[in-house]
DNA sequence: TTGCTTTTCAAACGTATGTATGAAACTATC
DNA sequence: GATAGTTTCATACATACGTTTGAAAAGCAA
């Protein structure tokens, strides 16, 4: 059928254009003129503006989501039902990163659609983002298996600080750079998943490792983290 | 003068209606009506939309980086000129978290302004954050003074994930309470404070560690796209 | 072909929005 | 209290935007 191609054809301006330019400064008729397709067409084949935005998002952000899935599944299996910490952490991080950084990735136009999506956060987008915290709990289940005696208020909050850091990285690579003066190797991908992935296990071992060496300011009483006044 | 007036009611009602609604959703018409002035008054006291935001920003960052800065000289003084790493990070994450969460500061505007721009990201906003590099140097130099034997690279990537942290949890705060079903304490300010700070400091610490030696192998999976997630 | 559905198209619609204008009201200085 | 400068006000302007419309074109089954 020719609408298909009409779909797929402004899906893919779509996508390009918010890549380049953001979600702000494009409007359906540069769309349409990147698509060659008629003005029209957005709303008889996406319904609305909004829906078109949400479509694209829900595309990639499936992807990731599969790759983050296959990624913890391979890792349950080699370790025979239950993953280690390392292997979730970079099951979580991994595909968002490699997506997402990286010199050959410049040229992907899903990899700096999701970026965009990243920063400027339109409504659509964030709704469908909402959404996300089931496929998480997929990720705290599995954190909770393989390290059985952490509380779950501290696999949470490694959880998020593992995303944070991922995250981050994404948002602010262009300030990263200029911070460390070309310092900080954001092409090196491999090694940012590494150091991400470090970080998190060891803020999730903390615990333990406080328990024989308590830092100096913020103390650690009973695995929890108690307040030092300024 | 009545000039003034004006011009601070502009101000506080700006603040008040894009904390409570966002940027995208709130209009000129509905700040003046908020302000109860006339709609030229704020292109005749700022010049344009943009100009206001903007000032509204600068103010708030103003504030903050100047607690940061206050904290920072506090620490470096009762160190003799050299500050702990502790005492650094706490003064770079301490003053934003501080600010933008807690039980009381629900009914602080400033902070949930602060909070809308940290997700929303508007044009004038943007060019504005691009300047808090030469901010951000400060503590990358008190940092250097503290941890004479880590790279700049390690320091670097310590002061980021620092932020990526804070932010993050800024940002998502109502993801992470969701995912969590309350039991991450977002109210704890101190807590989170002390939790970002010894993460930080433990990954600054490791050092070569992460650098050298990674944890374990990547392994990649790639995913077909299906419906089923999300 | 005929008749029906799906898709495309040019044009218009409605409106929300930031900004500009010019006169009126106000303020301050002499 | 007259004059010059500042601030306020109602109103208009321009126009960019997503959406709608109704007819024409294309596809398709009989």
């Amino acid at each position: 059928m020719a609408s298909d191609q009409t779909r797929s054809a402004i899906l893919a301006a779509a996508e390009r254009l918010y890549a380049d330019r953001g979600f702000g400064d494009v409007t359906l008729r540069d769309i349409v003129a990147e698509a060659n397709v008629n003005l029209a067409a957005v709303n008889y084949h996406f319904g609305s503006k909004d829906e078109l935005i949400a479509e694209l998002f829900v595309t990639r952000s499936i992807q990731t989501n599969r790759e983050r899935l296959n990624e913890l599944k391979a890792a349950e299996e080699r370790g025979g039902g239950r993953a280690a910490i390392e292997d979730i952490m970079r099951a979580l991080v991994g595909p968002t990163l490699r997506g997402c950084l990286g010199p050959d990735r410049e040229g992907s136009t899903a990899a700096r659609f999701m970026i965009r999506a990243s920063i400027e956060s339109v409504p659509p987008i964030r709704r469908i983002k909402n959404r996300e915290v089931d496929h998480l709990r997929k990720f705290a289940a599995a954190m909770r298996r393989a390290m059985p005696g952490r509380s779950d208020t501290e696999l949470y909050w490694g959880l998020h600080f593992a995303l944070a850091m991922a995250h981050h990285t994404i948002r602010e690579k262009e300030r990263l750079l200029r911070l460390s003066e070309g310092k900080c190797d954001l092409d090196d991908v491999a090694g940012i998943i590494d150091r991400v992935v470090t970080v998190t296990v060891m803020a999730l071992t903390m615990g333990e490792m406080a328990a024989s060496k308590p830092p100096a300011r913020p103390t650690l009483v009973h695995g929890r983290l108690t307040r030092q006044d300024l």
